[in-house]
DNA sequence: TATTGTTATACTCTATAACTATA
DNA sequence: TATAGTTATAGAGTATAACAATA
């Protein structure tokens, strides 16, 4: 809707701002997916977060997800009525819940890690040659 | 915290997946602008979503939002409660509000606008070069 | 009748503070 | 005393449905 041409004019700044726009066409997908799965979107986020292989503590889950514990507890009851996250005993400490990614839900993970990994068409139509190279600027960023 | 090396493996997959990072890295700034500003995330979204030299109707943010109207009342009754937009009657149809940024709003914009542009330091840090081709490649996918 | 915006309602997200059970 | 997790509480985001004013 705005213009916002308001960036300082560098090739940098222009790539961000492309990207930006890249990421808001994400979103309704993004949306889409939840509701296909009948997980709100923070649900979706907490599972894409853990680590089917490798049970957390809640608090790691809520250090991972950049939010206060008590807001684990009830995302995680979402996840845990839906049988798709477990809760176990850790055994070195008696306070602590380790989150246990169930078998059902590792399968709700994997196609939801699929649909979101799925390619904007703008990048799906870059030439072969174009692709090599962004993925080699953006290896170099971020190596 | 999880691995998600799950998406196919070409070259374009990895760079999106990249991309995706670069992304996650933004969340708590955005986060700390929006309550530097004494804003919420979705009264930011809205505020840097109006386009200070074109009053919009209440719907027509809704639409940009890709969310319900009712759920627009909210959003602006924030923003103009701090003197950021202003409602306005449309002329030509008494039912609809066109929305008026304030001068005070597009000063709160601009520097938001501002703060949002800036670049990841992973970003920031590459090779002029490099900052041009990301640049070009981006230019040829999203026109 | 259809549409714009609001209100009523309900549910979820989120944080803070108080509580528990451990440590 | 300090920590992990829960619960109580409060405020905001969001959608649906009902409503008023206008088209």
């Amino acid at each position: 809707m705005a213009a916002d041409a308001v960036a300082p004019d560098t090739a940098a700044h222009e790539a961000w701002s492309l990207m930006g726009r890249l990421f808001m066409d994400m979103r309704p997908r993004m949306l889409r997916v939840a509701s296909e799965f009948g997980l709100s979107p923070p649900q979706l986020i907490a599972l894409k977060t853990l680590d089917p292989a490798e049970p957390v503590p809640m608090s790691g889950l809520a250090q991972a997800l950049q939010c206060d514990n008590s807001n684990v507890t009830g995302l995680v009851d979402g996840l845990a009525a839906q049988g798709l996250v477990e809760r176990r005993e850790a055994e070195h400490d008696r306070r602590v819940r380790m989150l246990v990614v169930t078998e059902r839900g590792a399968a709700v993970r994997a196609r939801l890690v699929e649909v979101m990994a799925q390619l904007p068409s703008e990048l799906a139509a870059l030439s072969a040659a174009d692709q090599r190279a962004l993925r080699d600027v953006l290896r170099r960023a971020l190596g």
